[in-house]
DNA sequence: TTGTACGCGTTATCAT
DNA sequence: ATGATAACGCGTACAA
């Protein structure tokens, strides 16, 4: 006799009782004698049994697991260790839950609505966590359509009928400019993400509010959140007559890239130029200068992500949670203003 | 009547034939009467019947899902954008052929083992992919006991059933170290990977081997691939009374880790000291000096193997695909030998 | 070709 | 209030 694994209807004859009643018991559901009950979970627990997700996801129509589509380009996301953190997090809670982390990957030739679809189609997720909220985001809707529960990464500017989990990472922004006009800089610019996109546009929201309660005039330039953009946009800031002396950077990749275009251009770091990153990453800590970065933590942000989430799947109403504020961090990239600024 | 989503016995009805039968026309197997066939699968496109996953998942016991176990320490990966690469090319063909990617990943409180137990437990995946391969590496072993499929990225260094993808990683340090004796550089570093990991071990030996070959002392200090370790290694290579004129690196995270601690001892790179990175991330490309380094194709790279874990699953033989070697892409970090070389 | 058992848990219905 | 029975969901595979 091959070691086949115990079903409920094994427990059920085991106990000496219908298969349903097994369920009922095994579900902590009215309708089972305590005596029956206690017979039902014996026998399930002499037997080994553990119920078959298979079965289960054909009755009940779950699936049991989770989905996170990756929507940036390839590029852009390989280079932004951000995800690695939140997929950690997402995970911790999804596996205690019994749920498994799928990732999809969104490409040129299959776009997110299509990819949300296909994890949509045959229900091979119950939930979706959306990350990277833009302005007026059509996936909240599109999911909902989908029939699918989700949780967003920060506070969507659209009606939405799902929980949200988000850090005020303004704040940080604004310790990174209040540090800088410590400093004595009183011509801060802004390497901001994308407009489109809500984290983007709320860092440089948050720069420019910082930046006017100073009293200063707010530089911004809008990238795509690349190294490539980021270098980019250092070049044109620095080529202006009247050229910054402080730099904004809305991620750690960006400033590590405008560092090195400061470099290139004979400019000492932070003596010239002061510049602040964004994600506090490895790389920052150990080049040179090391970078004061905006500290915030991805993985927890994923972990209350998948909690709200696995809530929201056994009904939880739809709450929004705000995560402690990121943090400051300052290292050597930051330093007094020049005391004889360039002309301006 | 609600749209309900045709069953396979709606489409039985609708052909005026029997369950069964539909499912043996509708898998193109023999036992089909022409006329039936062509009535069958009339009636399915009639009906817009599409299998459902859970019905076929419980009857077949596959999951049509593949899973990756990322089993690096999550500040270690979370600056690698290998796997983004990684990711998405698996993705790509996974998405192609009907699965999904399951991610998992290991923790100190759910060590690796565990985790792929988890996912062969309740059949969550019906093969995996094994990255990061280590020497006597036991998931082998560990994944064919769970009755798992499986495909290695790198060729095991022990006995595998499994097909498994690789790339000459050994050519790039090649022709790194080539490019540097070519330059001149007569002392030449290696940081490496851990030893315990094997394309970190065949990237050093393939260093150790060239620079014998070119006849020159190969010097070597193992990290563990974080930028932490990459900048220790560095600080005691470059402390030594004959410190290397050129390093290579194991990856890029530590060459620009490196390139931080020579800027930080005022070395000019690459006037004082050359170095090479592994990888060609973004980031090599815009620092100053940008980094040269080698590149490899981790996109095409993740395709081959989910192609070959694919065929795996629809019973095809395990082969060993060799992809292209990665090439040298020569920039800022590398120069002329210094004509004056610290005392040696 | 057909009919039917199978895999497995859930739940509605019915009987006690 | 308890418990049994059977239908359900859905494709596969084997005996008839």
């Amino acid at each position: 006799m091959p070691a086949r694994r115990p079903t409920i209807a094994d427990v059920a004859r085991h106990a000496g009782v219908s298969k349903g009643l097994v369920s009922y018991a095994l579900n902590d559901r009215p309708g089972v004698s305590s005596d029956s009950r206690r017979r039902i979970l014996a026998a399930a627990d002499d037997l080994g049994w553990t119920p078959s997700l298979r079965g289960r996801s054909l009755s009940t129509g779950r699936s049991f697991a989770c989905g996170l589509v990756v929507g940036r380009s390839p590029d852009v996301i390989a280079a932004d260790p951000f995800f690695h953190s939140l997929i950690a997090g997402l995970e911790d809670v999804f596996a205690a839950s019994g749920q498994v982390l799928v990732l999809a990957v969104a490409t040129p030739g299959r776009e997110e609505a299509e990819t949300y679809r296909g994890l949509a189609d045959d229900r091979r997720v119950d939930g979706v966590v959306i990350t990277d909220l833009r302005a007026g985001d059509e996936r909240i809707a599109l999911v909902e359509r989908l029939g699918l529960r989700a949780v967003t990464l920060g506070r969507p500017d659209v009606v939405s009928p799902f929980p949200s989990v988000s850090v005020d990472d303004g704040a940080g922004i604004r310790g990174a400019v209040a540090h800088l006009a410590g400093l004595g800089h009183r011509r801060i610019a802004h390497v901001a993400g994308p407009a489109a996109m809500l984290h983007g546009q709320r860092r440089a929201d948050a720069f420019a509010a910082a930046a006017e309660a100073a009293g200063l005039q707010p530089v911004m330039v809008e990238t795509d959140f690349s190294a490539a953009e980021g270098a980019e946009a250092t070049r044109r800031l620095l080529a202006a007559p009247d050229r910054p002396t402080a730099i904004v950077y809305s991620n750690d990749h960006m400033a590590l890239a405008g560092l090195g275009v400061a470099q290139r251009l004979g400019l000492r770091v932070p003596e010239d130029l002061s510049i602040t990153g964004f994600d506090d990453t490895e790389l920052g800590r150990v080049i040179h200068p090391s970078l004061t970065s905006v500290a915030t933590d991805a993985r927890a942000w994923g972990s209350a992500a998948a909690r709200a989430l696995v809530a929201a799947l056994e009904g939880a109403p739809a709450e929004h949670v705000a995560l402690a504020e990121p943090t400051l961090i300052v290292r050597e990239s930051t330093g007094p203003a020049p005391s004889n600024p360039p002309r301006g």
